[in-house]
DNA sequence: CTTACTTCCTCTAGTGACTAGAGGAGCAAG
DNA sequence: CTTGCTCCTCTAGTCACTAGAGGAAGTAAG
């Protein structure tokens, strides 16, 4: 672990955050300021790199950046309780059933209208037929 | 089907899409610019009502604006072939299901987080544990 | 030392699909 | 006539980046 002096680059490297990216979450407060060399370089450690990759695990398990914001508040606080930062989690994981959910049924109806449309043309085409008619739709959440 | 001079709010209450998004529509050309009235109120018809349906019901399927677009200017010409309109509803479809099974992967890891949090600190709590290690994850697809 | 190439810097603007709010005008009921 | 609702336009904000301009610094080869 090299933990003095990464550019921008080796830390994203590192990471799997984009340059872009990384200067982006410093922007909004989400990685502290580096310091700067003497040709303005930021100069990331160990720390910022564990920082973004806790960043970046959390992101592909869909956390928005405010939940992040306060998970990493809480980890950088390690005696505090975990009360928090579980039901950060708990809510996270109820709102991806919710979606699996919908996506779901979603896929039933699109599945049906797929398999329905023969290939004609459009004025007896079922897809365009279900999705004019929402009478017909038999997707019940709406 | 009262089909001269809804308010844009009837047609919003009919249709389900909001008023400022119906304005919005109209905006990007997805909805043509209806009529005024004599106080520069916009006047729908039934037409307009049946294609506000059918935009909010494929947006309710997930389809992107552009998809719409095109969805809504084969319907308008119907003696055409209808392959390209099954075309997008099967690209579609496979895409519902990528997302489907990235987020079924996700709801695993995240259930194994909150199981393992015995609700005590932060230090060694498994949910802040796993998003900084990103080693100890078992999600296959990063 | 020069040249070329890459990486870095800041800044602005764009993405998608809306949503919110300001500031004002029309319309219908009491 | 006043109250309150709906409507109008316009601008800006949301989220999490991404793209691009225009320029400076570092690095490797000749």
């Amino acid at each position: 672990m090299q933990s003095i002096g990464m550019t921008i680059g080796e830390v994203s490297k590192r990471s799997g955050v984009k340059v872009p990216t990384i200067r982006f979450y410093e922007q909004i407060g989400l990685l502290p300021s580096p310091p700067r060399s003497d040709g303005n370089r930021r100069q990331f450690d160990g720390q910022d790199l564990r920082r973004l990759s806790f960043i970046r695990h959390a992101r592909d398990l869909g956390f928005e950046v405010n939940d992040i914001r306060e998970l990493l508040s809480l980890a950088d606080q390690p005696s505090q309780s975990c009360h928090e930062a579980d039901s950060i989690a708990q809510r996270h994981l109820l709102e991806v059933e919710a979606r699996i959910e919908k996506l779901s049924a979603l896929r039933t109806e699109l599945q049906r209208m797929v398999q329905e449309c023969d290939h004609g043309r459009v004025c007896e085409c079922r897809v365009i037929q279900i999705l004019g008619d929402h009478g017909e739709c038999r997707h019940e959440t709406h």
